[in-house]
DNA sequence: TATTATATAGGAATTAATACTATTTAGGAG
DNA sequence: CTCCTAAATAGTATTAATTCCTATATAATA
């Protein structure tokens, strides 16, 4: 888990306020500290584990108002939500296009970078017009390797 | 949706009977007829419209064992879940690797096939050691395109 | 055919996410 | 700075998907 650096993390605060203007939305405290709390580390917290944090600073935010929330900001294209295999959908503030390593023991998602998209075959326009990839490596993260029972 | 040949889908049946036998589970009456109607197309159908399908045949069935088979069924490598954008597990019985393209508009999932794996990045092994690759295409489907207001 | 451990049916419980509504508030106008 | 108003929120209720529970049924073996 990586702490994202503050000058980062300033950038993207900024492009909430940018987008809010544009979109002729509010910029509300719960907004600004949801959305802070998801860009702040490159962790893909779920809106569980969100509602907790944000809770700690303002003790009165609601479910609702995270999951309302983590909904604008992916409409604004300011979040991801990453779909994992079970349970609950997880948020990346990443915006870069990057891809995603799954550990199928603890759940945690690293990031990671191709350098080009991968090919796709030809036939691939036949099924559709394709507007985004998702690639997925599944595994066992070092972390959960080296606590090998 | 393409209808899987009489052939294959007896193949796919006859691993399941010898999957069970492998793992000392019972080819139930249920076991056999969920798989089959998993197995019987590519559609990915999600684990409600099974129970509905079943049920015509088998009046009886139960939620709880169809959630129960199909986690059976995926713990034998019968049958994969495709983790969906929202809402439903999907499943699918297509055990040849391969891809998904998925449209954003109706939830429709349709096989592709790549030539080879793409290629990643040297430090995956940092991140862990993967164990599969899952490719997703997004986008608008070939029926979605023409029925467009 | 009898035995027995596994699987099932049916319903209850859990969990994630969404909906509802009275109240609050951001942000612009004066 | 204060007022105004539409948009957003808090708190609660509800829905939807999935899992859990237990008495009964049944596949597979003897």
């Amino acid at each position: 888990m990586k702490r994202i650096s503050p000058s980062e993390l300033d950038r993207r605060v900024g492009e909430l306020r940018d987008a809010c203007r544009a979109e002729g939305l509010r910029l509300t405290h719960q907004r600004l500290e949801i959305f802070r709390e998801v860009a702040r580390s490159d962790e893909h917290p779920d809106a569980d584990t969100l509602f907790q944090r944000v809770r700690e600073k303002m003790p009165t935010v609601s479910h609702d108002t995270v999951y309302r929330t983590l909904a604008s900001l992916e409409a604004m294209g300011l979040v991801r939500r990453v779909e994992n295999i079970s349970g609950r959908a997880r948020y990346d503030a990443n915006t870069e296009p990057h891809h995603h390593f799954v550990c199928t023991r603890c759940g945690g998602i690293a990031d990671f970078y191709l350098k080009s998209a991968p090919p796709l075959p030809e036939g691939i326009d036949d099924l559709g017009s394709a507007e985004s990839l998702h690639l997925q490596v599944r595994g066992i993260c070092r972390k959960c390797m080296n606590q090998q029972t």
